[in-house]
RNA sequence: GCGUCCGUAGCUCAAUUGGAUAGAGCUUCUGACUUCGGAUCAGAAGGUUGCAGGUUCGAGUCCUGCCGGGCGCGCCA
């Protein structure tokens, strides 16, 4: 888009001055202020201040050279040498103009398309879904999405949690306390129930714990017993997976738990040990980290001293996977920041291992749940809150409010449009702070409906669809009306949204590169406030032509990229609401 | 103890990664035309960015030291 042409001509223009600067810091952003222009560029200080020059002069120098004529007004020098750029209508209302023929929705799809796997969600089998997996399931997803706007090929990868230590006292608790009408009635709960029954009668009972153990060893000589009910169990979890990602619109390309990898893990182990990178200490099999400060007092496990291998085992073999399978660019894993360390041994001991990879390893984390009272979160009863039971609070919450805001909608109607808003509200709950710091969780702010929250995003849409309704133009199509049509933006508040509306694909770029859909969030809430501004102080409908149509193709663009841009966070929108 | 992340308005969080006068929402007040949906809008109030130094044209952001908190630190994943 625009900011990207004017970088282009800024690059031409230092290199006229400047023919060895490093052009990858000079960019062009958007304004922090609206009053010093729409974009600006802070790069000529650096530079300046790089060679001891005086940066007021050097600002003074590239604007000469500068040749942004055709969409920007006179460049500015303000402060200690920023370059302010102020767009000029015509410009504005050529790209809007070219949106609503369809060329383009603000915008570009990737010219160097990468492959991207991304692995998140995870959750474990035979335990529920609680708060916990939503971060991860709602951020990876949208990243996914995001990727794949922009052209990227994504290849989704839920890496349940399938195998482990914790199948022992499963396998014990399904033989000796398992209750079959409750498996049928509600397996999770039924799976958890004697799960927990195992592992504290394990505390108070040794032989119980080795009975426990004895058992995950058949497991894992793959006796057909214990190998069915795993399998069972698995089956049986995947069915409460599904409903809750059908419900969330979460789609993955492939699911490979741990247990996909087990017999990758003893080539992953000796291949690490003929490299030399790992050497047993006090009986298991360990690589260290001397040359590394943040790592030197941290070595990785990755054999236990019985012989059995761990997750630091388990990812690699996963990492090495991936790489034969896909061939990515990126892995990026969505996880709780707890698990920092972790990653940063599994990358470290790859990038030994393989030192020739090109691929980009991320950890994209996020903080801890935290309870009202700051401690790590739990009811008063001392359990997590259930997924499902959360996502059925949302609906229940947007169904009151739907049917005391539209009562005349019939229940069908309110059901879906509850649906929508509550899951809405949750998911944007979730993508809009995302700082890399702890949460509260609290159920007001969860299920909020009004102020920065979805359904304000989601009415903004339906007054738009609302306008076009009342005017009788639900067959309306900018393609063909904007032939003859032609922008006018005059109004202070057609100006402001009709500048937003350019900064689509900027916002879309910020996200994946710093894997951070909080940016679009808060340009969504940007845009709904300027077509609100819009919505009161202008007229669509009783306007006089050719304003009426100037106003009607604006206010299209935004539902467009409104809808869009929720849809890239998962969220769906209405006609009615 | 070591590592790591954090501390911003009464509360929950932003701040495009070193940029211009630190912004929103919630809460509390005050207003909104017989115009397209009031799940809205306009305005007010609310700040020594934990504390103290340092780096420079410029610091919430970077460096140092304190204070306070979360998480992680070899055989759980």
């Amino acid at each position: 888009m625009l900011h990207r042409l004017i970088e282009q001509r800024l690059h031409d223009a230092v290199r006229q001055v400047l023919p060895d600067a490093d052009f990858a810091t000079v960019q062009v952003r958007p304004c922090p202020d609206p009053k010093f222009g729409d974009y600006q560029s802070n790069a000529l200080m650096g530079l300046a201040k790089a060679r001891r020059m005086n940066p007021r002069q050097l600002a003074t120098d590239v604007a000469a050279r500068l040749e942004v004529n055709e969409w920007c007004e006179p460049v500015e020098i303000a402060g200690a040498g920023f370059l302010n750029f102020r767009l000029n209508p015509g410009a504005v209302e050529r790209v809007l103009l070219d949106a609503a023929r369809g060329r383009h929705l603000f915008f570009d799809r990737a010219g160097a398309p990468r492959t991207i796997v991304l692995d998140f969600s995870s959750p474990n089998v035979a335990k529920p879904m609680h708060v916990g997996h939503i971060r991860s399931t709602i951020l990876g997803d949208s990243l996914a999405r995001t990727f794949r706007l922009l052209g990227h090929a994504v290849v989704t990868d839920n890496h349940l949690g399938d195998w482990g230590t914790q199948f022992g006292k499963l396998l014990a608790g399904w033989k000796r306390h398992l209750d079959k009408e409750s498996l049928k009635r509600d397996p999770i709960s039924e799976m958890e129930r004697i799960y927990r029954l195992m592992n504290s009668a394990c505390e108070a009972d040794a032989a119980l714990l080795d009975e426990a153990r004895l058992e995950l060893v058949k497991l894992q000589r793959g006796d057909p017993e214990n190998a069915a009910i795993w399998r069972e169990m698995i089956a049986l979890s995947q069915i409460q997976f599904d409903v809750i990602y059908s419900r969330l619109g979460v789609r993955f390309d492939h699911t490979l738990g741990e247990s996909f990898y087990n017999d990758r893990l003893k080539g992953v182990v000796s291949a690490l040990r003929e490299k030399g990178l790992a050497r047993e200490s006090e009986g298991a099999m360990v690589v260290f980290f001397e040359d590394r400060a943040d790592l030197k007092d941290h070595p990785a496990l990755i054999l236990k001293s019985d012989g059995a291998s761990n997750y630091t085992t388990t990812d690699l073999a996963t990492l090495e996977h991936r790489l034969e399978k896909w061939r990515p660019d990126e892995i990026v894993y969505v996880t709780d920041g707890r698990q920092q360390l972790h990653f940063k041994q599994v990358f470290e001991v790859f990038r030994r291992w393989h030192p020739e990879a090109p691929v980009k390893l991320a950890h994209v984390w996020f903080g801890s749940i935290l309870g009202e009272d700051g401690k790590p979160f739990k009811t008063r009863s001392g359990e997590t809150i259930r997924l499902s039971d959360l996502l059925d609070e949302a609906e229940e919450r947007a169904f009151n409010l739907v049917s005391e805001k539209n009562p005349d909608l019939s229940e069908a109607d309110r059901r879906n449009i509850a649906r929508v808003v509550g899951l809405g509200a949750i998911k944007y709950a979730d993508l809009l702070p995302n700082r890399q710091s702890d949460y509260v969780f609290s159920w007001d702010k969860m299920l909020a409906l009004q102020g920065n929250t979805a359904p304000y995003l989601q009415y903004a849409f339906t007054r738009i669809r609302s306008i076009f309704r009342k005017g009788g133009l639900t067959d309306w199509d900018a393609t063909k009306v904007s032939g003859g049509g032609k922008l006018i933006l005059t109004a202070p508040e057609e100006i402001a949204l009709g500048k937003h509306l350019l900064n689509f694909g900027l916002v879309l770029e910020g996200v994946i590169e710093d894997y951070r859909p909080n940016y679009l969030c808060n340009y969504l809430y940007d845009l709904a406030g300027h077509f609100t501004r819009f919505y009161e102080n202008c007229p669509v409908l009783k306007a006089e032509e050719p304003v009426r149509a100037s106003r009607l193709i604006l206010a299209d663009l935004t539902a467009r990229v409104l809808r869009q841009g929720l849809e890239l966070l998962g969220i769906e929108t209405l006609d009615q609401m």
